[in-house]
DNA sequence: CTGAAAGCGCTTACAG
DNA sequence: CTGAAAGCGCTTACAG
């Protein structure tokens, strides 16, 4: 069980001839060292191979100083969210942060269990994207002073730094693409309302139709949860209308390769007898068949960003909250077909 | 940045008119406390709120009971490796482990990093699937006593609990399939040969082709990397070949999806024109048109074996060393084609 | 510029 | 069964 601990300021400075608050000093580089003992005690540290206890760190400082940062995601399986971690990461790697990943799989329970962990844990802050709703636990963390940064969407009941993407705008063009192509009967599978965003999304859905005098038919609006089975379910209701839709919108990745799934399963052709453009964009997206046309929205920017909104808002608690909002970007494929004649 | 520390054992101790050994021994329930007394703590532990705080235990505890464990992996882009980590995640979910992630993106050197960060975070023990070939690092964390559990392959250098899959039967039954539904010029796109893993899986082909008495022909076992690219471009080179092979074993998930995107690109027909089976079933295979046909090797029980072996072992460092092999599965759907006849 | 000392929040022998 | 005390590995006023 035992292995040796790691080499201890102590030993460092007993070997260096100083004190343990002169080694303190110079790995933190806080106060002024003399020129001559900053090189000796480096020659030692090197020598050692001396690393800073981390956790001995954490203890003694006062937050914002740990190092460590928690963060709070709702699915690790869904690749944006992964996409935003990869961001994070790239971050944290450069600035020596280390990050905690409370993976809540979507349950309210677990989230406020992970919250609970990293607190015990004296991270320095939160990254999260918040469960739907009201959402107190997020909101006490607020209270209690730590710093805390929204990804995708914020809170109901509070203000707060987010990070998100222009959803309206995204699923505009979507649907606007659709129209250009020659669709006119246009069906929306969208996701959990309780998720801002995906309000957003039916929103510039709503506005591209208005936008091009297509009566909005709310039979061919469908949805219930932001996953694989509801896509599933929900494309087979569409297609089994006496008049179904000729393309259909979906709120995001998991609506959409449920959607595909159905579709396939059908034997239906794509573009010809039903066309389809997703939010969210799959690294994969071009080996589906046909490769698919799709909104993507940059989790990895998305990471980045967020993360140095965090670091900012440690320096400076202070600073008015702010929103970000990035461009998506619709990447046409063939999913959608080309514009028709006459159209 | 401020914000309240939590509620310390000193005060739960204080207002329960006890000292904090008592307290601790309450919380920890090693020792014997008197009825009374620790009602009296429960009460004011309730009260308070209080949850002990972690870093301050770690500090104090030796290693084996900080409840942390680090996670090196690979890529997290791929699903296999989330899957693992979710099997991973339950577990500590429900043992109150906190679990931190270092995701070294395939690169030695950033894996070294993260064990370093790990280390001075004092985890109790790793789970890792190693960088390929002689991994200095990840064998001096055995020496220095920590406890390790590799997954997906183990170390060249050292003899280590490793909890995989069995590549070769996986690799075996799949072209077997090809096989018995008529194939018999099947490539092979490989991976990374410094893997263990991707050497088993060529044995299997090479197993499964020499019992149906087919030549083994090298020019259609192609390899370079486990990646994307790969897949796109070895395919492409077996695809111009003036012989080419009717059916494609791909040794991972990323192979497979590059490996489709050329095929969907030249228009080419799966399975009419060219069959194709891949290692890693992914929970969107069903998606793809046609779904697709693959070995299932399932991530999540690897990840709650893994973690189970890494508490025997924290519990009972001198266990020797064991190897799990788990069965695969061949998951038959539409991209092999059916029996042809007088095959 | 540097050291002695206190203390972060715990756990664990050692006494009693 | 319980408490006083030491100590895990650091950092940071406070003196000098």
């Amino acid at each position: 069980m035992a292995g040796q601990k790691g080499v201890s300021l102590k030993e460092v400075a007993d070997k260096a001839g100083v004190s343990t608050a002169t080694v303190s000093r110079v790995i933190n580089s806080k106060t002024v060292v003399k020129g001559e003992t900053e090189l000796r005690v480096q020659k030692v540290i090197k020598q050692l191979g001396y690393r800073p206890n981390r956790v001995a760190q954490r203890l003694r400082t006062t937050r914002g100083a740990s190092k460590l940062i928690g963060l709070l995601i709702p699915d690790i399986q869904n690749p944006f969210y992964v996409d935003i971690i990869r961001g994070i990461e790239q971050y944290a790697y450069a600035k020596n942060f280390a990050i905690v990943i409370g993976n809540f799989s979507q349950n309210e329970e677990r989230q406020k269990f992970y919250i609970e962990i990293l607190k015990s844990e004296s991270v320095d802050a939160f990254i999260v994207a918040p469960f739907p709703g009201m959402n107190e636990y997020v909101k006490e963390l607020v209270e209690e002073g730590y710093a805390v940064v929204c990804i995708d969407r914020g809170l109901a009941n509070m203000d707060l730094d987010v990070v998100k993407v222009d959803n309206y705008q995204g699923a505009f063009d979507a649907v606007e693409h659709l129209i250009n192509v020659g669709h006119t009967r246009i069906a929306h599978i969208s996701g959990n309302t309780l998720i801002p965003t995906t309000i957003e999304r039916i929103s510039g859905y709503e506005a591209a139709l208005n936008k091009y005098g297509i009566a909005i038919d709310r039979d061919i609006i469908v949805g219930r949860n932001s996953d694989h089975k509801s896509g599933v379910e929900l494309s087979a209701q569409l297609l089994d209308m006496s008049n179904p839709p000729t393309a259909i919108f979906t709120s995001n990745n998991l609506l959409t390769l449920g959607a595909l799934e159905t579709i396939h399963s059908r034997g239906l052709k794509i573009p010809e007898q039903v066309a389809i453009v997703g939010f969210d964009d799959m690294y994969w997206a071009m080996s589906l068949n046909p490769p698919l046309t799709a909104v993507r929205q940059s989790g990895f920017e998305i990471g980045r960003i967020t993360i140095e909104l965090l670091h900012q808002r440690i320096a400076d608690p202070t600073r008015p909250f702010v929103s970000i909002v990035l461009k998506t970007e619709l990447i046409v494929r063939n999913s959608c077909g080309f514009k028709l004649k006459g159209m």
